[in-house]
DNA sequence: GCATATTTTTAGAACAATTCTAATTATCAC
DNA sequence: GTGATAATTAGAATTGTTCTAAAAATATGC
């Protein structure tokens, strides 16, 4: 079975054309950047990375490149609660669920065990002091 | 048996006091505007509600307020990944550690049937095309 | 109570991450 | 090739947040 949990250069013209996008090379470098170190760089370290190979990029194109390959879901954007932070007073343990459609954020109970066993998937020498699990979508209400 | 789940005005003073720190007006007044309408407001959002009590109050004061309350553990920062967005290029469902000392960002593979547990927990009608989790905490190596 | 030290607030400047704008360049369909 | 569309560019603008230095409030030792 082939591994399909990477993109790969030769994947990635097809992906783009799938969704009517042209594999400029500014797309090609940012992409193959990203395969070749993976550090969840910035992309501002994108940028810096990128530079050497095309010195003349902008760093508005970065940002253009590394959203479309969002889009095409070749890559994924981890800090994607980009907004302005939010508070609630809220103690108890809960997830919170962000309405696309509204913008608004709902607390979401959590079990307690839930939480236990997703802290279970962490591998030894990993000692978390918080989780934070979002979910987005639609809410009917 | 007492709710424990969300703090109150009283006990915000001896909270803070436990802290060494003190109950000023703005404080409680910041603190109040949160249990009051608990729609996860923006420090903009915080601002404009304490302003209609406080009407010199700034919004470094505001920041600063929120800053002490989360300090407190008496109000969460919902999105507290705060930094600039980073991307990856692993497609497999995974959450990400993050390590507080060194700074860095840890993909952590997730059986897809936690996944599926995670999602189990939406009351009807909520829809979820995304979860993120994220943990903070310490990794050895 | 008073002087002094400490904490907190304030206004505004500074900063960092991101998005927007308008002009230029590249690519596609014909 | 020509015209239409897509993508890139540089730089300005915007947004959310933090910093700075001074003023105000509060606590502490006497």
């Amino acid at each position: 079975m082939p591994d399909t949990s990477t993109a790969t250069p030769a994947s990635l013209t097809q992906t783009l054309a799938d969704s009517g996008l042209r594999a400029t090379p500014q797309r090609e470098v940012v992409f193959n950047v990203l395969l070749k170190k993976r550090d969840h760089p910035t992309a501002d370290e994108v940028f810096a990375r990128v530079k050497a190979e095309l010195p003349t990029i902008s760093l508005a194109t970065v940002y253009n490149c590394l959203e479309t390959l969002v889009q095409c879901r070749v890559v994924r954007a981890v800090n994607f609660e980009r907004g302005p932070t939010r508070y609630c007073p809220n103690l108890r343990p809960h997830a919170h669920f962000h309405d696309e459609q509204s913008g608004s954020t709902h607390d979401i109970d959590l079990p307690p065990e839930l939480l236990e066993q997703v802290k279970a998937v962490l591998p030894p020498g990993y000692d978390a002091n918080a989780v934070e699990i979002t979910f987005r979508g639609r809410s009917a209400s």
